[in-house]
DNA sequence: ATTACAATTGCAACTGAGTTACAACTAAGC
DNA sequence: GCTTAGTTGTAACTCAGTTGCAATTGTAAT
């Protein structure tokens, strides 16, 4: 009985060795980061946290890796409006899309998932005769909190 | 009686008149340009149009420009989910937002307005109080053409 | 028109994010 | 335990965008 993609651990080392995919030292150690990661982390974050873990693990490996899970559809890139920098920032692929809001004043990053989301991706599917693989919805403005 | 923010030829200038901004040489240049755009253009494609029409417009300017542009709302960048390159792409701000579907094979992009797209973000205004002032909505995939 | 000065520009040098070539290493199948 | 194709680390690179600063220029007051 396979184990659902959702909250497994180590979903993401499966979902790569169910498709041929060598599992190295570096790659666990990156995976697990993203795996359990609390936040939206970029490059230079899981880098950081990796070094800690085994400090030989370098940078390329670590672009490499995420191109990796990009190209396989298990992580989605996103930019949060640049908010800091001109990074990315990744993030496992949910089982179910949700938007970003980014507040552009205290930074702070919220998801929301809708059902009307849902539809407009539908819409565009049937209505542009598109097949999606990829939806960034990412907002940009001010928090409850800050817009006060 | 204020033009229309829309079709007007140089509303940019005119918008950034109105809001006590300088307006250079090097800046008509670079408005018009945008104004006229068939296509999205990047910074890099914004400087070559420009370059055509005074030589002495400089790479620095452009990006001083864009960024100007960018605060005052007047453009909206996008990335087009990176088909090519790490770069950004612009357009003038519209008054009604859409969404870009960018297809990764051909890398044509479509732009698409919609009603369920517009309930979304008022969704967002209301269920989580978040005050939006960009909403960029990029969809990767295969266009009609390519899915075949 | 002339002046005055803050805003803007061009240059050169820089930063930061991500990529590439290549030799050394290693996971995984026999 | 071999073998070898896939992966890694290093260093050097590219590309996009930024910054400091001196020279220039748009605009408004005279």
């Amino acid at each position: 009985m396979p184990l659902p993609q959702t909250e497994a651990p180590g979903a993401l080392q499966t979902a790569l060795l169910s498709r041929g995919i060598r599992m190295t030292r570096q790659r666990r150690v990156i995976l697990e980061i993203i795996e359990t990661a609390s936040q939206h982390l970029d490059a230079a974050q899981i880098l950081r946290k990796a070094v800690r873990v085994d400090p030989n693990i370098n940078r390329v490996t670590v672009y490499r890796t995420l191109g990796l899970l990009k190209r396989h559809g298990l992580v989605d890139e996103l930019d949060l409006l640049h908010v800091k920098g001109e990074g990315h920032f990744y993030e496992r692929r949910p089982q179910r899309d949700h938007m970003h809001m980014t507040c552009l004043r205290c930074g702070k990053v919220q998801e929301f998932e809708s059902d009307l989301f849902d539809r407009v991706k539908g819409q565009v599917e049937r209505d542009c005769h598109f097949h999606i693989l990829v939806a960034r919805f990412e907002i940009g403005g001010y928090c409850s909190a800050c817009r006060k």
